[in-house]
DNA sequence: CCGGCGTATGTTACCGATAACATTACACGA
DNA sequence: TCGTGTAATGTTATCGGTAACATACGCCGG
């Protein structure tokens, strides 16, 4: 192995810089404006330049200003690519989310971003489907790019995916469930108390007849087997009940009651696992002619736009969506920046009543 | 604080090495592991590893087996940001929509991330509303992450951000509207003939009295104008209008119909700017019974999943935004990859009638 | 008048990969 | 037998910033 140590040092600087030049000219696309260009222009150090963006308390007035005219007049933008190599620290998160196609994740994904923007942090995201094995590869996937931290959708994870996270030591928020031991903070709440509160709300309104359209993903099955459990807490059961795809429509909702309408007994109280299987219920139950909520009561999830635009507005269980992704969103600039302990935060739902319950 | 001031450069190759060793475990994260390790367990240099990552038919097979076995056991991930500096491709598309909280633009991000994740890129999301000069902001802060790739939606750009991009030579991506001099490439349809097909879809009908309620955004407004002018083609004019909020929703339009209910003709058409205002317009309407279609005509834009939900079913222009972000996925890439020249690619639309006319 | 200290700025050595070029090993035809 | 082309692998020099350390300078009290 041939000892080439001290080949660079050996090189003049006059001719470093022409190579260098020489390299931008030939190679480089045209505007690539580098710290470099900026600092020569402003008879500065590229360090003092760094400086003037990122700790400009750190520099003097006079000599901020003649680097903020140099990058205004050559229209320097910063690689943050660069920097991010040189500081470890990507100023990006990651968030995987089942899908945008829903208010139940496109909320929380709307503040999250706004206020990451907020705080100079852009927002990688990727989406994962219903399967775990995607959101584990999709986990992998997005750590190659090293961001600051992790927002996932769900608190159920692999092991070997837990020990990664763990190991990695990246800030990561879990929203939009709970869990006893999250991976390291988590905003959400229980999605079994979600089903137990609007049994109780069921039975407290006199029902003695339940069904539930439930879709086919976890946190659905969790509010479903919280729904059945405090049920047969009350010495009831369920009279019917439909499992629908995920992330099921107003289309299945509708289906779903079809289903059962033959089934129904006379007075029945119905738990849709989203608002819009709701909706397709109550748009059924009209063709078939089943009052609501005298033959049939109804309750949604989700307090979309549309259980209180509908006529009649319907019955559903609130849950404050984008304050989940502020929330989220805080917690983890917390974490990133400060060394604030992991933390659990469980946000409040609430069953909203009106018209069909 | 470790003593750092002998010269890496002075120091004889095995203590550099030893030196680097401590620094990694001194300072670095514990899994901070890279193509150097990788390459010493493998016995190869670290450009081995690379190739075999990148450009696996440029490795013997032997070889590529002893490190892929090597990459196993240390589970080593790339650092895809010093990949991205060093080959000046980061492997991302940056993406800047008003809003995913509407089904008219989650649908094509959904699309558009998914194919993108498919070809190995991630999409960095950023939300600009409803104002030129935040989309202006973005875009600009997004360029600092030095994106292969850009999508933007709509087509209206200031002068300064068209020469920016144009001279960054960056791709660009526009979607949802058209332009007849777009930036780069553009996947979208025309607004106004979308109002002009409404318009005449109405008079076909045999109707002569028209309303309309319509968002404030560029694009809605275009559809509006479309209208207005083909009816004022026909010879014939606006009775009712109301100017919504964007995004609008559903009790936007409730409360537009609530509007404009006293001065209905007795056979009216009406133009929803989404299927949400429609929707709305439709549940105020049978609140004041006003009956539809007989008295009240709606058609919404969008074709969202309530327009064929509900009861009655309404008619609607359907745009496929699934496909919109496939094929603005697919020309991107294509445009990223190769040298294919920039495209326009109008996707068609079409009305849809239901129930409501 | 000098030592010491804080502020402003410069210098150096990387961050972890890859492009471009260099080298080695071998097969094969003249 | 030997040049020569090709496949496989190694070496070097960055990519464009920033952390950490070094230095220059002015100001203060003793």
């Amino acid at each position: 192995m041939p000892d080439r140590t001290r080949a660079p040092l050996a090189m003049p600087q006059a001719a470093a810089q022409i190579a260098d030049v020489a390299a931008t000219a030939g190679r480089a696309k045209p505007t690539a404006v580098k710290i470099t260009d900026v600092a020569a222009l402003a008879g500065v150090a590229p360090m003092t330049v760094s400086r003037v963006l990122n700790t400009p308390d750190r520099v003097s007035g006079p000599t901020a200003a003649r680097v903020r005219a140099a990058i205004e007049q050559l229209g320097y933008m910063p690689n943050l690519i660069a920097g991010g190599l040189s500081s470890r620290r990507s100023r990006m998160i990651a968030a995987i989310v089942p899908t945008i196609a829903s208010p139940m994740f496109n909320a929380p994904m709307q503040t999250f971003t706004d206020a990451m923007g907020v705080a100079g942090y852009h927002v990688m995201l990727a989406l994962s489907g219903y399967t775990e094995d995607s959101e584990d590869a999709q986990i992998r996937a997005v750590l190659a790019r090293r961001p600051d931290g992790l927002l996932l959708t769900g608190a159920r994870r692999s092991p070997a995916i837990r020990r990664l996270l763990h190991d990695s030591g990246l800030p990561v928020v879990e929203i939009w469930d709970t869990a006893p031991e999250p991976t390291d903070i988590l905003v959400g709440f229980d999605h079994a108390e979600v089903g137990g509160a609007v049994a109780d709300f069921f039975v407290a309104g006199g029902h003695t007849h339940f069904a539930i359209l439930s879709a086919r993903d976890p946190r659905a099955a969790a509010r479903r087997q919280g729904f059945v459990d405090r049920i047969a807490h009350h010495g009831l059961t369920l009279s019917a009940e439909r499992v629908l795809p995920a992330p099921s429509s107003i289309e299945d909702g509708r289906q779903g009651l079809r289903d059962i309408a033959a089934s129904l007994a006379p007075r029945t109280a119905l738990f849709g696992s989203s608002d819009l299987v709701a909706f397709g219920a109550l748009v059924e139950a009209k063709l078939h002619g089943i009052d609501v909520p005298g033959q049939l009561a109804v309750c949604g999830f989700g307090d979309f736009e549309i259980s209180r635009g509908n006529v009649p507005a319907f019955t559903t269980v609130r849950v404050d969506g984008a304050e989940i992704g502020r929330v989220a969103a805080e917690k983890l600039l917390a974490r990133i920046q400060g060394n604030t302990a992991p933390e659990r935060v469980l946000v409040p739902f609430e069953i909203i009543a009106r018209d069909t319950t």
